[in-house]
DNA sequence: GTCTATATCCCGATAGAC
DNA sequence: GTCTATCGGGATATAGAC
């Protein structure tokens, strides 16, 4: 810890790791939008164009808090994608996961879908994003057998796939129960977040129930999901 | 239309509602986010002051254009919502609706929902939001019957429930379904504004079509929403 | 009561010294 | 890699013309 004092020159141990922890600091006390670069500059001590040696601007840095913020949602997801149960259950699971990690990881929650990141002029946002796609189809395609039209890969595969555009690329009812399922528990953070479901841990319980039931449901009738 | 000039001073003739009509322009412009009422000023010829003698503040504006929002998003449910098709069919084309909605006015709805706005600050979105539920609930309670724990009020009836907090109250099988159904289609909507649906007039089509399959899956699964 | 003019503060971003 | 200095822009608030 290279001193925190306020009047010579000095060497910070590493300033970019510490804007990192200092912006998730920042946006859980007044939110992604009042998020500045200048505060987290003051909180650290250094001045407001130390900053811009590590990143190009503000979203630049946002991004970098988004790509550990996916790197922790995964973490929290695979255990339940990954675990005994059968498919049906752990995607369950995944979706109670999902809003538990919404509510106890706000911040990063916001700034991966509420900072209004530039996803094209930040392609590691996709990058990062991509293994929770892959685990909630990796479940889907164990539910359902094959997907159909296109074969799933493995997380980490190439995934070239040549159908309509979007992350989510062709198709297949495999994917097509895949993207409810996300839809819905996204749905379901969102109204958390936005305090529809109420303020407290009781409302994170029961959103995380709901999306669960909701998932559920969405697989029980997913003959529905494929119309073709 | 009392002249566009800059030089003189003048009377505008409706200065607050020209600065909805301008925000709304300007929101579709460049986002929510990077929508400034200095930037209205200057697009109207006034200056950046005179906002202030209609708003309170930048957010009190986004709230008048929020009411405006809900407004309109009620009159594109409504119809689907009181058609005559079974009530299954109905909440259907309401969820199909509100993705269209959200494609067609994207700038209403960011600020519905992205604008970060303070529903205690501004308690008549919670006026304005309520038919958009109440049309949800009813299309619910018609298919359903009534809800169980809580007979439902008609649309603008008083609703005072004694249950959990947030907007939602107690419950009931029928407010289950409701608003799993509601996060689903904002989900959706969200995914669709998003990207990752894809660009253009054909996402739009298929996060349609996915949210109003999703909403029958529901339905028709209803039983697993409402445990005990 | 509506608008102009102005002043202050904070933020984002850049240039150049060390 | 960090600092000092600086510029432009937006939000807030106030004083005063009409």
């Amino acid at each position: 810890m290279p001193r925190a004092g306020k009047g010579g020159r000095y060497h910070h141990g590493d300033l970019r790791a510490a804007l990192i922890d200092t912006a998730v600091e920042l946006i859980g006390e007044r939110g992604v939008r009042n998020f500045s670069l200048a505060e987290a500059s003051r909180r650290l001590g250094v001045a407001v164009s130390a900053p811009y040696a590590h990143f190009t601007d503000r979203d630049d840095l946002l991004a970098a808090v988004a790509v550990r913020g996916y790197q922790l949602f995964v973490a929290q997801l695979l255990p339940d994608a990954e675990s005994d149960l059968l498919p049906g259950a752990r995607l369950a699971a995944m979706a109670a996961a999902y809003i538990r990690f919404a509510a106890a990881h706000r911040p990063l929650f916001e700034v991966l879908y509420d900072a209004g990141l530039d996803r094209a002029r930040h392609p590691e946002l996709e990058v990062a994003q991509k293994p929770i796609d892959d685990a909630f189809l990796a479940c889907v395609t164990a539910l359902t057998g094959t997907g159909g039209v296109s074969r799933a890969d493995g997380p980490g595969g190439a995934g070239a796939e040549g159908g309509a555009s979007g992350p989510w690329g062709a198709g297949g009812p495999a994917r097509d129960l895949a993207i409810a399922l996300e839809a819905t528990a996204r749905g379901h953070a969102v109204f958390l977040l936005d305090g529809s479901f109420g303020p407290g841990a009781a409302a994170v319980d029961r959103a995380a129930q709901r999306a669960a039931q909701a998932t559920r449901a969405l697989i029980e009738s997913r003959h529905l999901l494929s119309p073709a």
